[in-house]
DNA sequence: TTGTAGGCGTTATCAG
DNA sequence: CTGATAACGCCTACAA
């Protein structure tokens, strides 16, 4: 049997009896065709189950109305609130959204980058901005405007929609200091490659030495975010010199690992120990007790980096926007027993 | 300013002084071109940030080797996770995979699914089987191969990777019931245009009307996939008639808004009233107490579904698969009060 | 091993 | 309002 064939414009002209050209017009721009016209070719569109080709309407248009983003993964809430946001505003405005995640790997996000580009999209939603140069110079050299998303550094170079990462882990851990804790421990995301987690662990070394605790009262340690993976490193943790009387969590899937394991090590939460997280998701909410973290403005990130690419798009020089975040308390964090 | 061009085979062709035949094949046969030539092509592709245009390519080659999937939302993790391993799957068949989101709506679904087509995709990835015979109809005619997951029925005139949704929880409902319950009620998912919640909510229904549990003792209200909600919906279901002594869930999202209300209110699971979920997704994990809920292999669905794919674009006759799932108990289902 | 040339499905430009 | 026709960028016989 042949190899089946999709119907063309041409398949569709030929039945209707016009030319591709009035076909292609009643698809793109109806008002330009008469209404008998334009109601046979319809008719026939229909019946042949014709549907344009998009690589050739691309490549005859010259643009393709499509937005491209490459997370590191939608096994994130975080991400998959703020790109459901981008992609709301992306819709309303007419064009379409084509997503693609790295596993947080530099490699992969470098190949998504250049499929997404082959593919056509006008323009790019990147998280943070830890990448090789090289794909900086190939994004300029193919004059593909883009956004760096969730991380906001006071660069020049780059276009930022987010929020300081160091600043509000600063923040956190003084709130931390606040309520009296002086032996702190940390469950950082892996920092390598992930300027958001290398950041929040900068924000709070920083704000701890500010406050004069000395390097022994202060460990880290790093590990991918997962329960169980955060269960264990909170394990390593308390195995480790004198026990620290809070632990301050790269996120709140950390913070939930480490509450659970806690609670299940017969340690209570935060009798025996406090614990933050950040990011405020909807499992912080859901974890008992509470966590207290860092409110991340996700969806409104989502739909300012697709406003902002959308100007850019438009020739207008874009400009990087740096939102707020604030801690929410929750009962996860207070004074150490004594 | 003119406007920019990205580079083309044929700019690369010239500039190394090769035919764009012979670069073509650098990219795609690299074996077929003797090293030296190669060597100047590739240095050439890099240095002018070369990316072929993949419509042109498609519409070349007359294949795309991507694959689509249409979900209905990526803020749920049992699509966030069966999808990971269905793309993970493709990719280690070197192909790609496109994903849109429908938001539960069938008219957006359904353009989905045309974009995604129009883009080439060589075969379909649908949730469920609750849409148009249109769609159906138009796969066919364009020979699209496409599998329905998360969902399993004995229809024979599709292809489905998945479970028994009715019959999970029909014994779901049983389990309740073994547990003494006698007074039950439902928070189920909006049914509408939803086969999955449409069968869960049969499955029960099924159960108690089997065991003889007279339809008073029963009641249902339907609510979207969220804390909250879930969360009103139990309050609803308290306030109206006598108390049930235990709550099913359509998911574990609305499992935990339950418990997380109930606790609110002051009533004790499982102590004054049980829950159960649906997924077991880790928040099932997370809530105190745990959510005895339905185990479903999400990762392995998604893993044979793309499996069951290829083997389709082979020309094999696709054929369905039904995975099993079972019963998780934790401490959100215990036997009532009196 | 490399080059030539035709065709893939649309859109856009220009005449009628 | 409608119809020719030339791109668009790449692949792939077929030839050399």
């Amino acid at each position: 049997m042949e190899k089946f064939q999709p119907p063309t414009l041409e398949d569709v002209a030929r039945k209707a009896a016009v030319s591709t050209a009035t076909v292609s017009r009643c698809l793109s721009r109806p008002g330009t065709v008469r209404q008998a016209t334009r109601e046979r070719v319809m008719q026939v569109v229909s019946e042949l189950g014709y549907t344009p080709n998009f690589g050739a309407q691309a490549m005859a248009a010259r643009r393709t109305n499509t937005i491209g983003a490459v997370i590191p993964t939608m096994d994130n809430a975080i991400f998959a609130k703020g790109l459901q946001a981008f992609q709301e505003e992306i819709s309303s405005r007419g064009a379409s959204l084509l997503v693609a995640s790295s596993s947080y790997k530099k490699d992969l996000e470098e190949k998504q980058i250049r499929a997404l580009i082959a593919r056509g999209v006008d323009a790019l939603l990147l998280i943070g901005d830890d990448r090789d140069e090289e794909i900086y110079e190939y994004l300029a050299k193919r004059h593909i405007p883009y956004v760096l998303a969730w991380n906001h550094r006071k660069a020049a170079s780059h276009t930022y929609v987010g929020f300081d990462n160091f600043q509000a882990a600063y923040a956190m851990a003084e709130r931390v200091l606040q309520h009296g804790h002086r032996r702190i421990a940390m469950i950082a995301g892996i920092t390598e490659g992930n300027d958001r987690a290398f950041d929040r662990r900068a924000g709070v070394r920083k704000a701890l030495s500010d406050h004069g605790i000395a390097d022994a009262d202060f460990s880290v340690v790093e590990c991918v975010y997962s329960i169980d993976a955060a269960g264990d490193a909170f394990e390593t943790i308390l195995g480790t010199g004198r026990r620290p009387t809070a632990v301050i969590c790269g996120n709140d899937v950390l913070a939930a690992g480490a509450i659970l394991r806690a609670k299940a090590m017969g340690i209570s939460v935060p009798g025996g120990i406090s614990v933050t997280g950040f990011d405020d998701i909807e499992l912080s909410t859901v974890v008992d007790p509470g966590v207290t973290t860092v409110h991340v403005p996700h969806r409104r990130m989502g739909k300012t980096a697709a406003t902002v690419l959308f100007s850019a798009l438009k020739n207008r020089q874009p400009k990087s926007r740096k939102l707020e975040t604030h801690i929410i308390e929750r009962q996860s964090l207070a004074p150490p027993a004594s």
